[in-house]
DNA sequence: ACATCACGTAACAATCGCAGTTGCGGATAT
DNA sequence: ATATCCGCAACTGCGATTGTTACGTGATGT
């Protein structure tokens, strides 16, 4: 799989999800048509249960479903509950006096901010139910 | 050093030239300034002098200096020197038919394209002289 | 009851990007 | 000529992420 793939994977996911909401599926299915492992989508759609957007069940009847109905689910729910960042939080330079370094830091960090507010706000405006539509 | 730190260490150093254009620096100098090691210095401000934004020159006087004013060279100037990119291109996937997947990657290629582009538009509000005062 | 099935989790290997490091060649000033 | 820079290639080490195996836990159907 390619980089980023908790996101891409946990909103393809969703997106079938969306299409039938009631159908209960394993993580085995889900790993096959995404092209990956049960493991790595149980650890994905476990951060996304725990966030309350899925439902896990176990036993003969067990598998995945939506915790909500898939207009009440946003891009933004999903990339904040999967901990994604658009760039790495760094922390603030040790103070070896350097003012250049910590007016730059400072800058970029709230710049960096901003940007990464842009995109949740813009991610909210979809739910998962208008992923199959062509973008418009 | 910490994460993104191409970036950290081109604007920090830009910065500091800013203050004192016409003095010539070396990158063991800067190197020991940034915390960092002379090589990664030449590999990341290399990177700036194939932009334009930078001139190297060898020998006994040499070392780096600006090749042009503080004033025009913005911040976005040296984001796309360093081919910096908030989330890495990734190829549309293998058509094995799966709408949702296309869609998808569609949606969010496009949205990130968007927020990339924010990002350069705001970093080329600001030049490297102005790095210096707080952000304001 | 009990076998079966699916999730939950830990542990480890494989891979990738990046910083760090060493070494050597080419250019330039003294 | 020599010392001092940059340019570049090769290698190591580290951290993050994915892939994989293995085992425990709980729920279901017979």
């Amino acid at each position: 799989m390619k980089r980023n793939s908790r996101l891409s994977l946990a909103l393809h996911t969703l997106g079938h999800m969306a299409g039938e909401p009631e159908r209960m599926r394993k993580s085995a299915d889900i790993a096959a048509h995404a092209g990956t492992n049960p493991v790595v989508v149980r650890r994905v759609l476990g951060r996304l249960r725990e966030a309350g957007l899925l439902v896990a069940e176990k036993g003969h009847a067990g598998g995945w479903r939506l915790a909500r109905p898939p207009r009440e689910i946003t891009l933004a729910d999903v990339y904040l509950a999967l901990n994604e960042r658009l760039v790495p939080v760094d922390e603030p330079p040790e103070p070896h006096g350097c003012a250049v370094e910590e007016a730059l830091h400072d800058r970029v960090a709230t710049l960096m901010d901003e940007i990464e507010q842009t995109l949740v706000s813009r991610l909210s405006e979809t739910t998962i139910a208008e992923i199959r539509t062509p973008a418009g």
